[in-house]
DNA sequence: TGGTGGGATTGAAATGTTTCAAGCGTCGTG
DNA sequence: CACGACGCTTGAAACATTTCAATCCCACCA
């Protein structure tokens, strides 16, 4: 490691690994940055100086120069989610495949703490961002947009157009979800999820209640339960009401708006002592580990979250290099992952 | 927003702002550090200067002079882990206080990407590194401290000790584990977790045998099922091994070293049609949002992981603060949480 | 009227890196 | 021997910000 110790407060800069292989700085430059150009005498002497004062490249230095940083963000709605955490995963991968790295941030949900980190993220002159934003319509977001900051929305998709982004097609998630319980010769579902104010969630009712009616079923028989978030704590609290109903208005199966929704009510389901599939089904949507994991494996509508990652990240870095870049909404199409928690068919 | 559009390809400086407002560039300075010692009206038209021109601080330079960064970071050991998760969030808030950003990098169990994330923070001067290393004796551990870098360990003891650390009591934590399962009558019980080149994993082992040695029960009763790593997968796979064993030798009760084994177990074993806990009653260990949500609520030794996160935190910036810092090791007492995979007494 | 105090503003220096035109030697060729 | 070419190295400029000593200007006072 580093035998010689300047700690004189100050790192060691190019200046004195200069000094001490004494060669100029524009040398050391060259050794850092165009190996190639300086002999291997003095790339020795100068990477030896480097070794033994611990020289590390100062990062501000070189982007202050450079104009730009090396980095992209992900700016995540809900750091609790492991959905977002796979999500990003994928964006890592291609971050580094660009040799850029990523800052990940998390808004918790909360639109003040997206802006804050969005306004951090242009102080760092990141060289795009990614974002599952609290409000697609915020003006913090039209602000980037007007900025000309490379930044594509991810699990969303912009009305506006002024951007990029990268999502499911949740209508036909909604569709597959309920177009399996109809199947499964279900003829009372619940839909179980909000607030409406997620376009999400909108969208996969949406599904739901065209396939419902293309089936012929009757409408009454498709019921909303409403929840305040998508959230484990929610979907219990949506089982309660579910349990509440009368029994021939009672759901036999369940389609949640996300997987944690779907957990908490295969919870209250299991401890109200139903049985999954068979008492009540459920479907749950974006298949994380988790749903695979639960006690009734839960059948759950997979969106391709580390591909999602990585194609947002791809569009990001195209409209931040390519000059002819043009905007692009990319859609995947979810896949229905039919697990144990919808398991058999009712006559 | 921005009324104006400089669009000359690069983003207006302080310089910009100051021919924009007619005043000099340490006026623009001053209104951005010092705004008591600039007049009202001097500091208006400054202010307007930078709205129209929609004036970001450069951060780069900002740190180039100051010679540091505004930052600190967390290096986690498995982003999957909601567990981690929950630890960062604790020091994001320790970090929004002290006003300064966290970048959150993920290491995901793989030693070469933790070398690399620190290469990298190294790099870009943070103040200081939180980390939950792969290895707490890898060597690019020792070269942080060498550097003079504030740094504490989370969830991790150091045994060099030239640094801070903040974790719970593994032993005791195991010790309250199985002690629990005694109280509920189990008479023969299994330890899941691996592999014990992890501190953790150690311990918890530890705290158990101590315990379990203390009620006098036969040391071939409790049963070490090892595993390749603390994982959903891992969990599901023991549980195949539990049920495999002759009838006289199956434990009751497992304990496993984290909730993810733990969730892994719980599902073979509802799979396997075994009633938990009546015919296997299970511990976890963290406490993760998603042992409470599994099907049958998952009793866990709780750490407060919150709690780390800030306390690592403080540590972290009285090191980088404070001339007369100590190292200090930060011990936090794990509790019992019991719920329904425990939930009734043996006879 | 000259001087003083002080509030407001200024200009230059400094931070560490990269780039690039220019310089320096040395070697080979004519 | 002169010249050009080539390989390597150099030094200065530029990036955007902050700081601080110096300056300016005005009002007030003697």
């Amino acid at each position: 490691m580093l035998t010689q110790q300047p700690r004189n407060g100050r790192a060691p800069s190019v200046k004195d690994v200069a000094a001490a292989a004494g060669v100029s700085l524009g040398t050391v430059s060259n050794v850092l940055n165009r190996p190639a150009v300086v002999s291997t005498a003095t790339r020795e002497r100068v990477e030896r100086a480097m070794a033994d004062l611990g020289f590390v490249r100062n990062e501000s230095a070189r982007q202050l120069r450079a104009g730009t940083s090396r980095a992209l963000a992900y700016v995540m709605l809900d750091g609790g989610n492991p959905f977002f955490h796979d999500v990003a995963e994928g964006i890592e991968t291609a971050a580094e495949d660009a040799d850029l790295s990523l800052f990940v941030c998390n808004s918790s949900g909360r639109s003040e703490r997206e802006a804050k980190h969005l306004d951090r993220l242009l102080q760092q002159r990141v060289q795009g961002i990614l974002i599952t934003p609290v409000d697609p319509d915020a003006p913090h977001l039209a602000d980037l947009a007007q900025r000309g900051l490379p930044f594509v929305m991810v699990d969303r998709f912009s009305r506006a157009g002024g951007h990029c982004s990268v999502a499911v097609d949740d209508v036909l998630g909604g569709r597959i979800a309920v177009e399996h319980l109809i199947d499964r010769g279900h003829r009372r579902v619940a839909f179980v999820g909000g607030p409406s104010s997620i376009g999400q969630v909108r969208e996969r009712l949406q599904g739901a209640r065209a396939v419902w009616a293309e089936f012929g079923m009757p409408e009454d028989d498709l019921i909303h339960l409403p929840t305040e978030a998508l959230t484990v704590n929610e979907g219990r609290s949506a089982g309660e009401r579910l349990a509440g109903l009368p029994s021939r208005r009672r759901p036999t199966a369940a389609f949640c708006a996300n997987d944690l929704l779907a957990l908490g009510l295969l919870q209250h389901a299991v401890t109200a002592g139903l049985r999954v599939p068979d008492d009540l089904a459920i479907v749950g949507f974006d298949d994380i580990d988790f749903a695979a994991a639960a006690a009734v494996p839960l059948t759950s509508v997979r969106q391709p979250r580390q591909e999602l990652g990585r194609t947002a990240a791809r569009l990001v870095l195209d409209e931040a290099t390519n000059p002819d870049h043009v905007h692009e909404q990319a859609t995947f199409v979810p896949a229905l992952v039919a697990r144990a928690s919808t398991g058999t068919v009712r006559r």
